[in-house]
Parts: C-alpha cells; sequence; structure tokens
DNA sequence: GCACTATATCACGCTTGCGTTATATAACTG
DNA sequence: CAGTTATATAACGCAAGCGTGATATAGTGC
C-alpha cells in the first residue's frame, strides 16, 4: 500500500501505467514517451515492478510490460472510506457490494 | 493532481486524512499520532493545505482542520481508466452516471 | 501589557529519489 | 562466434523531502 503511492508520485511512471491501460508495451515504448535516457526508464520500470504495478514477460530480447490492476485496486478500496463525501449512501452500499461480490 | 500524489505519498499525511474523515481536528491532535516533532506535524499540514486535501479554520489560538474531498475525488475519477479491469461493465456505467449527476 | 498556549516558520543536516553516462547481460542474426 | 539490438545494473551528482531544535506569530486571560 505504502510502496504504491510512493510509485505513483512520480508523473512519469503514471504516464507509463495510463499507456499499459491500453495494452501490453514494450519497455522501449516509454524511453520517447518519458523524453529521458532509457536507464532512467528502466528505473521507472522496476520501481513499477517491485510495487506490484506491472508484470513483465519475456519475447526475444524484448521486455512486455503488462498493468497489474490489484495494486490500483487498493487505492480504490482506500478511497471508500472517503467516498461518502461525494457519493450518497445507496453508491456507497454498492460498492460495498461489488468488493463482497465481485464479478 | 501531481501535487494529490506526492502529498499522498506520505504514510504520516494519510493517516492525517484518515482521522480527518471523522471529522474536523485542531492541528495539535496530530502530534501525539504521528510521533514526531510539533513543527514536523505543522508541515505535514501545510503541505496537505497546499495540496488542496484539507481546509482550516481559526478556533481562538487554533487550528481546525477539516477534510477536502474534491482531491481526493480526483483520484477516484483517476481510477476510471483502471477501473475496468476489475468491475463489470454495468458498475462502470453507473461511475459514469454518478459523475454525471452527482448527488 | 505580560505570561501562556497553540501553531507556524526558519535554518540546517541527512537521507532518498531521479537523472545521467558507462557498462553488463541476454537473445537474435548473419 | 562476432555483431547488433533490447534491456538492466552500476556509480555518481544534484535536488527535494523529512526530520530536528530554535524562534516567530497570534490569540487568550489575568
Amino acid at each position: 500500500m505504502d510502496a504504491v503511492f510512493e510509485t505513483l508520485s512520480d508523473p512519469g511512471r503514471r504516464r507509463i501505467l495510463d499507456v499499459l491501460a491500453e495494452g501490453e508495451r514494450p519497455a522501449g515504448d516509454f524511453t520517447p514517451l518519458l523524453g529521458i535516457s532509457q536507464p532512467g526508464v528502466s528505473r521507472h520500470l522496476r520501481v513499477l515492478r517491485e510495487a506490484g504495478l506491472v508484470t513483465v514477460r519475456k519475447d526475444a530480447t524484448r521486455r512486455l510490460y503488462s498493468l497489474n490492476p490489484d495494486r490500483l485496486r487498493e487505492i480504490d478500496r482506500w478511497l471508500d472510506r472517503y467516498r461518502r463525501f461525494w457519493t450518497n449512501h445507496l453508491d456507497a452500499l454498492e460498492a460495498h457490494l461489488d468488493r463482497e461480490f465481485p464479478q
């Protein structure tokens, strides 16, 4: 949980997640996206991996990164504590039920 | 948006928000809670203020802090992009409608 | 106005985080 | 196997973040 917020505090890492929301991508795609050096990107990917926000699989010499939604879902659950400030009680109930009976 | 994630990256500041979720509190309440010095707490409160996550009002010599849910709601909206990974489409629709027609 | 309380700001040290360049690793290609 | 491509790791410099003690500010009550 802790690591998730720390990881999300960097705008570049959030951009990576935004791209991964649309599907799997090789590490190389992020270098032009972030406009920093390749090792810099590699380190951001490592942070994302260690926080459990992404997964990797090998494809020849490339590493294909995918989003792991579990950690983001934790943030969604963390927000539950505050959600009553902007939703009505029925919505809060629905959110609760969705957690109890996913899908 | 940026500032919100940076602000939330500190566990102490998240604890402050957790307490404020239950209601208004004077600044002094947080010193024992976080176990750090009074100036340390005061600076965390400043960061929270500047990020728009809390508001303050004066009560004699005390400063009473309250949660401002707007910024947290932004995170909720940011999550929309990923929510389809763990909710079904009906839930996503409900979330959308809630944003279109709040309350 | 003077002491007291609550909170904020200052100045500083230390650690952490992010970027860089240089180098290592690993898999494909001829 | 030598060369090439894709990615990761290492080593380092600099800036930012968080903690501290000292001090300032502001409101209260005698």
